[in-house]
DNA sequence: GCCGAAATTGTGAACGCAAACATGCGTGCG
DNA sequence: CGCACGCATGTTTGCGTTCACAATTTCGGC
């Protein structure tokens, strides 16, 4: 396995052709996996492709075929646990079937940007397309884009995007403010993500219906944008409010950045108030104290993902949308108790 | 601005210059700013571009230039907040200058593992590779790569990455280390992150050169991985030893750890004890108390990167390695006070 | 031992673009 | 007035691969 160090452009078809006594041809139909080849000669071409460290070049097959094996990402340029998360177990995931993943962040999730960023993707010819889009204003730019690129939408509107993958954020909420009902508090308040999240809306609604069904007063809405500070703010309200003993916070940095504000205020957790955030970081073990939390298995969601996205590659976009949704987990630890 | 409908596939220049009633390569001549184009013909191309929605064939044009517009990303797959927080600066960064990025995430930062990561962003032609490789083992990965393909590391080795952009760790840690020192302190404890990893190294070193000058005394050095966790562990052991009121830690993760400990132990902070993080998570303003820590300015470390990948891009890789190295910056929040 | 089908290999084209080379035209200068 | 040079544009070639089709070989059955 010697290295090619002659000068020049590296070598191509035709020299590997050359060497192994074949014609290009041949070597493509090897490196294909082509079935008529006889095992002579498919062995010659290996050998010859070894001696000169041929590497196919994926621009001119590109070229041809028309697609490359490469998936474009579109996703938020933000460092919420949640997306990120998903990203980097999709790239995990589709590197090892053999894609390259193409990240093109967006700063903000408007219709203009992802139909730039869903544009440069195609320049490039991307086999499949992978848009983790949360909030509404992202569905329109979906809508206009060629029927014949396979496409997946994470967190995606439930209403329109044909194939779909989420986390059931209805049952994370719902586990969650049960929870917190079973140990006896009278009610559950809630500190919800940007109302334009899907991800947000469906905890809300979680929480929302599991109080109805209980037949429990439903505490006004509370609502911060992912960051500990939302937190922090909503909790500097919360702390002087003496009858508010549970609180499900969208997120776990919301959680941490109440957790603070009732600190500030004397007010114990879980002695006073319990908690629950969503989306179990790594450091919710490490809060004071451990949160209590909602896991997604981000890694699950990925895979159903690329999962779907392979079936569209493969036998082109399928028909009516497939959805996929992955249950989360509810995470206990010491954030909860009864009430006083 | 009309889409195209019509059916098969995409315009390609020649549908362009047909329209446009020019030749092809002149169509080719408007998109690459050639400059002898009259205004006249460059308008009705523009024009004809615009009416048919042609958009260029970047492998097509991959294939004839022999190099694309893509830049390949080699960054270890985990959701520690420095890489992270490099890799989404850089994507943006890039973006801006018409570069696309494509990541190639590996598992572990191992030689195997980066070559071939390596060799996957190479087939796809890339017109540059920047690599995040913090850790010591990644080095060799690098030596055998060709000449001619721009490189730019962050976070190398120090000692052999030729093109290297780093932030400072050591003036880091000695601004952390000073200021603890400053506040009173008879010496101050470390945790540091792995050994292996540069970063961790430079933390170190900029903490013992600051004890060493101010004739202090230097404390057995603590490890940990960057995990909360990790802090947490060996925060069991500083909680119990009464003369520690002072503590840098690696990260602000070791330092939430070490918090939670400290917390458990009914050992105060900043009362009894006092800490400074590094990386300024978005998160750590919310900590109980809200942590003073190091913040490492990861949009410059990108645009930085970005840079001298130009640099390279348009003339060649440069000779000798050019070196950037990006100074942080201390963040004084509530976790600071004078010994007891 | 001959025919046809299947298996194996080869030939030519095409993909969409940029580079090299070629052309035609005008303009300045001697 | 003619020549050379610069500008604007056109023509040709080839990048490395796959695809459609052709050519050759192999093999089984009768």
């Amino acid at each position: 396995m010697s290295v090619n160090v002659k000068r020049g452009r590296p070598p191509g078809m035709m020299d590997v052709a050359r060497l192994a006594g074949v014609s290009h041809q041949t070597v493509s139909r090897v490196l294909n996996e082509h079935k008529n080849v006889s095992e002579q000669t498919r062995l010659k071409v290996r050998a010859a492709i070894a001696e000169l460290g041929y590497r196919p070049d994926r621009a001119a097959r590109a070229l041809v075929t028309g697609t490359s094996k490469v998936i474009g990402v579109v996703a938020q340029n933000s460092s919420l646990y949640g997306p990120a998360s998903m990203l980097t177990a999709f790239e995990e995931a589709a590197q090892a079937t053999g894609f390259a993943v193409n990240v093109g962040s967006v700063r903000s999730l408007d219709e203009r940007s992802i139909t730039e960023a869903v544009e440069r993707h195609l320049d490039q010819r991307v086999a499949g397309l992978v848009v983790i889009a949360p909030v509404a204003s992202a569905g329109p730019a979906l809508e206009h884009l060629p029927a014949d690129v396979p496409l997946v939408t994470i967190d995606g509107d439930p209403e329109r995007s044909s194939t779909l993958v989420t986390v059931d954020q209805v049952a994370g909420a719902r586990a969650a403010t049960q929870r917190l009902l079973d140990a006896g508090h009278r009610t559950v308040w809630h500190i919800s993500g940007p109302s334009d999240w899907f991800d947000a809306a469906g905890r809300v609604r979680g929480w929302e219906d599991t109080l109805t069904e209980a037949g429990v007063e439903i505490p006004p809405l509370l609502t911060g944008d992912w960051s500990a500070a939302s937190g922090y703010r909503n909790g500097q309200l919360l702390a002087r409010l003496p009858d508010v003993t549970a609180v499900f916070t969208a997120n776990d940095h919301i959680a941490l950045g109440l957790l603070r504000a009732l600190n500030e205020h004397g007010r114990r957790v879980p002695g006073d108030v319990s908690i629950i955030g969503f989306d179990d970081v790594p450091e919710a073990a490490y809060f004071t104290p451990p949160l209590t939390t909602v896991r997604p298995d981000f890694a699950a969601v990925a895979m159903a993902t690329l999962d779907l996205l392979m079936a569209q590659v493969e036998s082109g976009p399928a028909g009516v949308g497939a959805r996929r949704t992955i249950a989360p987990e509810l995470i206990e630890r010491d954030s909860v108790a009864g009430p006083a």
